[in-house]
DNA sequence: ATAGCCTTGATA
DNA sequence: TATCAAGGCTAT
């Protein structure tokens, strides 16, 4: 996921590990920040913007909006709010960019493009809930302790670069601001040439959440993460505030509109690597879909660490549980991917869960596959925590079965280390992986076939443009699948047996995809 | 409309 | 009681 960013991210990090939290720029225009604003810290101009409302974050933020504005809407609408995240939100602002929705915000041209402007707030992670509906002043709202555990692991991860040098350079980068680029969303989908209107689904107005029936499958955490789906509006990308709250005590502090969104990777590291004329658009398309890899990575961080302060610093997780848990995370983050994703969403939610169910374990070992790729090195693994693990020291706990698995992951991870597979073929074969044509009773088999077949042509189409000198590139691509088919099998088979012979108790979506499984067949 | 500074008030 | 993120005020 992280590709051709990875020199940048080192760059920045060696700025960061000799930065002062107060010294840390706006994520939105990189101005000196000011302090936690509205969920992240941010400088006292982009502060200013939002009236919302603070209920249940399954409920969707315009939801609330409509309900607000029935309340109050007069002294609301009457009112003359400073300050640009509060102004726009409070006045219910609609923008609209006079360019194509990807202008470049920084400091001198922040006042240029609200829409722009706003967009990259959510997308940076400004929480519409944290405006006040009430516009009560003074006191804490339910941030404090996000804030605080922010603050908690800024230190640790200083800490974690200060003890190992730049060692952990291109995976533990500090959250969110010094890093992002521009995250600006080109909330258009351009018209796709691709697949025939005649395949999407009767009802391609992507699903909410009447489509879910939880007769039929049952108060799953899928289901539950399926669930939340609220349409995306054309204007304002933000609608949904994805669930990663399954469990209710715990507000939805890690998930942000940009995992739904997804970020523009192509306009956001132009110069990393310069692109062939005729990139097929597809692939482009594919690749907008995948998340941030530093998000997900500062996402998964944050909750593995709530869930261990909640857990208390008498008990230590054994180090299978903790990996079971970050699979875990993983595998949430790669549901939240799929939702948002172009073909998928239009889906209806039953042939969703099909499809998830049958790859989810080749997701979770092909993201971790290509992390290895990305990290280079043969007797290490990298974890999506980044931090990094001797091939060894696993290897020397005599466990065959999961030597195995690691070995065979470091090969596969090292046959596509030699064949250079980039994020965009990485895009395409997440896609070919989820759109299995073969999986049984799907509402719309036709259409998960068309997008096979038209992700199999784009990824030819691009192989050959761009590595025209490695002219069967696409085949040894493809040809790797059934491998990490076969791996991902046996993944799942010692989580199973793990599970059933007690090493793994957890109750989440991790053990729950494998029961599902197992359960259809 | 912007953005720097001010006031407020629940929580630690 | 101090803290610090909310909302508010106001010169630009």
């Amino acid at each position: 996921m992280l590709g051709d960013k990875a020199h940048g991210v080192a760059l920045k990090v060696m700025e960061y590990t000799y930065d002062d939290d107060l010294e840390e720029l706006c994520p939105v225009c990189g101005d000196k920040v000011s302090g936690y604003h509205y969920g992240l810290l941010t400088c006292e101009s982009c502060k200013v913007t939002p009236l919302s409302s603070s209920s249940s974050p399954k409920v969707s933020t315009r939801l609330r909006w409509d309900l607000n504005d029935r309340t109050n809407s007069l002294s609301i609408m009457d009112d003359d709010p400073t300050g640009f995240f509060k102004r726009t939100v409070q006045n219910n602002k609609r923008y609209t960019c006079a360019e194509n929705q990807e202008c470049k915000i920084d400091k001198t041209q922040r006042k240029r493009c609200p829409f722009c402007r706003f967009q990259k707030c959510l997308n940076v992670g400004m929480r519409l809930e944290a405006v006040r509906a009430d516009r009560m002043r003074g006191g804490r709202n339910k941030f404090g302790p996000m804030y605080k555990r922010d603050r908690a692991l800024k230190q640790q991860k200083k800490a974690l670069i200060r003890s190992n040098g730049f060692k952990l350079e291109t995976s533990a980068p500090p959250p969110a601001s010094p890093l992002q680029t521009d995250y600006s969303f080109t909330g258009t989908l351009h018209a796709l040439p691709t697949i025939s209107k005649s395949l999407l689904p009767s009802n391609p107005s992507s699903i909410t959440s009447t489509d879910y029936d939880p007769n039929l499958y049952g108060p799953t955490s899928l289901g539950m993460a399926m669930q939340s789906h609220v349409p995306i509006t054309p204007q304002y990308q933000y609608t949904a505030f994805p669930s990663r709250a399954i469990k209710a005590e715990c507000p939805d502090y890690t998930s942000s509109p940009e995992s739904i969104t997804g970020y523009p990777y192509a306009e956001v590291y132009p110069s990393a690597s310069p692109q062939p004329p005729s990139l097929p658009p597809l692939v482009l398309e594919l690749l907008r879909c995948d998340p941030d890899e530093l998000v997900v990575q500062n996402k998964i961080m944050a909750h593995l660490q709530q869930e261990q302060s909640g857990r208390g610093r008498t008990e230590k997780p054994s180090t299978l549980s903790l990996m079971c848990r970050m699979a875990d995370q993983t595998l949430f983050s790669i549901v939240e991917w799929a939702r948002s994703c172009i073909f998928f969403k239009e889906l209806r939610v039953g042939d969703q869960m099909k499809l998830l169910h049958n790859c989810w374990s080749e997701l979770l070992v092909l993201d971790h596959i290509f992390r290895q790729v990305q990290h280079g090195k043969e007797d290490s693994i990298l974890l999506v925590t980044g931090q990094e693990i001797d091939v060894s020291s696993i290897l020397s706990q005599g466990e065959t079965t999961l030597s195995s698995l690691v070995q065979r992951g470091q090969e596969l991870a090292a046959s596509l280390r030699v064949l250079q597979v980039d994020r965009r073929e990485m895009a395409c074969l997440k896609f070919l992986l989820l759109f299995n044509p073969n999986v049984k009773l799907l509402e719309n088999q036709a259409f998960v076939e068309g997008v096979q077949e038209q992700v199999n042509g784009a990824l030819l189409e691009y192989t050959l443009s761009t590595y025209p000198q490695f002219q069967d590139k696409f085949s040894q691509l493809v040809v790797q699948l059934p491998e990490l088919r076969s791996l991902s099998s046996q993944a799942e088979d010692y989580l199973c047996y793990m599970h059933l012979s007690g090493e793994v108790t957890c109750n989440n979506l991790l053990i729950e995809m494998l029961h599902a499984k197992r359960a259809c067949v």
